[in-house]
DNA sequence: GATAAATTTGAATTAAATTCATACCTAAAA
DNA sequence: TTTTAGGTATGAATTTAATTCAAATTTATC
């Protein structure tokens, strides 16, 4: 009766608090979780969650059944690994550039997520600024970019190819005593005349510029820090307004030292893709490695959702 | 797409090592069960068994997948009971009689899994010889009798419940010299002016005797032993037959000692049971001690059929 | 009281697992 | 050899189970 489509759905329900967004990630619709778990529940005649219009709740039995859900998930992953690895001696490199600054927060866990599954495998950073990391693939420098999708790789020609990993949500970080501390979102217009704090990379790198106020023509003057700390710094002694992954910033808006925002009636949203050439994305590997970091990003950072 | 049916069945297929034996096992039939690998193998592109007219063996792929089944199926276990527990506290007394000698073999193994599972349960053996054991259910001295079933069960007035557990096969045992030794299998006739040796039991709580000799009015002398061991020695050095369940004496047959041979053209099997009163075989624990033994005696006997 | 954001429900649908009936394979016996 | 017994494989039909669809409900909030 329990099967491990049940475990799976439980770990989803438990990372996303909603059985809407849990069902996205384990691909279902809402209405079929809701009946997976009332099936559960009669199964065991046990109450597994207490509901509510802000999500589930865990019962004691519903945690027990977690517990078991992340005991045993992660030995059938290695199971799987193990097979796969039966199949033929799998060995090689894995030289990785970030795209984009903020995701050194989580890479550090995926790598040891990875070391630990494929061991045989040389998991690397390839170190410094690159202005153009696709690049670096073509030129044998660079195995993975993770990052959004380059151009050139909508165009056929292109030997490169491309596992999906994450969206997430660009907002807004103001100070908490800013003028429009009580706006629900921004605009671009929002942005006049005021600086805006990046990472020191080219404006075309820079979502919100690209995206939003580049397209509107708005009037900004621009300053660069090299770490989210000194950002948030800087937001937060008012010397000027960002824009960050809604992951990154989370801990300082929690602990009210500033305020985030969304940014246009949608909100500002980015994909991340890990990207290398065909040959390369084709070994098992770095297939893993595009499931390590949905699996690992799922679960460590909020309001993420897997593409 | 890998499944807890799925480990169940390679645990099955593990300890029958027939895939038409395992099928019964999880109450599939045997296609079912060959569809089911099959699906397997092409999900993983590996193949998990060498088959052949012997029945399956696992290959170094099959074996990962089992080493893996053999480590979550005891972990689900846990928490399913669990779950019972977290119903409402299961706390009382198990105390067992054994109707048949031989179950002392498997009866430790059971018990131990029986109080790591039930800690809260206090389980015992009654003991001493009881020449109606199942009167000990309605006297209050026992609560559960390991055995056939009475004639009293069949009456509808009886309060008495079984839960069913395996059936087995009652072996003729003789000596590997003996003038029967070519034969395939004994008749009735075949002990005719033998010596039976036998535990120190009443005839009529001999299957032997009671469903093959006395119908076919054999004349026999009998000799009695307490120990499997003593029946063994014995029954080498040319002193009689015996009839013993083909799993207690199965390491004797293996290193030559005695020759085992079925009884009758069906050969003489015996059922076993769980029986109780209803109100105690209507707790979660008095369930579970069947479960336990169904399990373990799956595992460890060879030949056996689950009821 | 309306709205929004959740979950629940039951019937209809779809997909998946299982059975049935038979074919196939292989080792051992006649 | 040929046959038989004991095993597994296969494909179509069937059954069962899971999933979706389209409301209905619930509950907090403005």
């Amino acid at each position: 009766m329990l099967e491990i489509r049940h475990l799976k759905s439980l770990k989803a329900i438990a990372e996303t608090g909603k059985l809407g967004l849990a069902a996205e990630r384990v691909f279902l619709t809402q209405s079929a979780l809701s009946h997976q778990i009332r099936a559960l529940e009669t199964h065991y005649a046990i109450t597994l969650f207490q509901r509510s219009a802000q999500g589930l709740r865990f019962t004691p039995a519903g945690q027990r059944l977690l517990d078991l859900a992340n005991e045993l998930l992660p030995l059938i992953d290695k199971a799987e690994r193990d097979l796969i690895r039966l199949k033929s001696d799998q060995s090689g490199e894995l030289r990785i550039v970030l795209e984009c600054h903020t995701c050194f927060d989580w890479l550090t866990p995926v790598m040891d997520a990875f070391r630990r599954a494929w061991p045989e495998v040389e998991i690397d950073l390839v170190a410094g600024f690159h202005s153009d990391p696709w690049h670096l693939l073509h030129e044998g420098k660079a195995d993975v970019v993770i990052g959004g999708l380059p151009n050139a790789l909508s165009e056929k020609n292109s030997s490169l190819n491309h596992l999906p990993l994450f969206k997430f949500e660009i907002m807004a970080v103001l100070p908490t005593d800013h003028i429009l501390r009580n706006k629900t979102r921004l605009t671009a217009q929002d942005f006049s005349d005021e600086t805006l704090i990046t990472y020191p990379v080219p404006e075309d790198r820079i979502d919100v510029i690209k995206q939003v106020l580049k397209p509107a023509e708005i009037q900004f003057n621009r300053r660069t820090a090299e770490l989210t700390i000194a950002i948030m710094q800087l937001v937060a002694s008012r010397r000027g307004l960002a824009a960050l992954p809604s992951w990154g910033i989370q801990s300082y808006v929690q602990h009210d030292y500033v305020l985030a925002k969304p940014i246009g009636a949608k909100g500002l949203w980015s994909e991340l893709y890990a990207i290398g050439t065909n040959e390369m994305m084709a070994r098992p590997y770095a297939k893993d490695l595009a499931r390590i970091i949905r699996d690992v990003c799922a679960e460590k950072l909020q309001g993420i959702k897997l593409l």
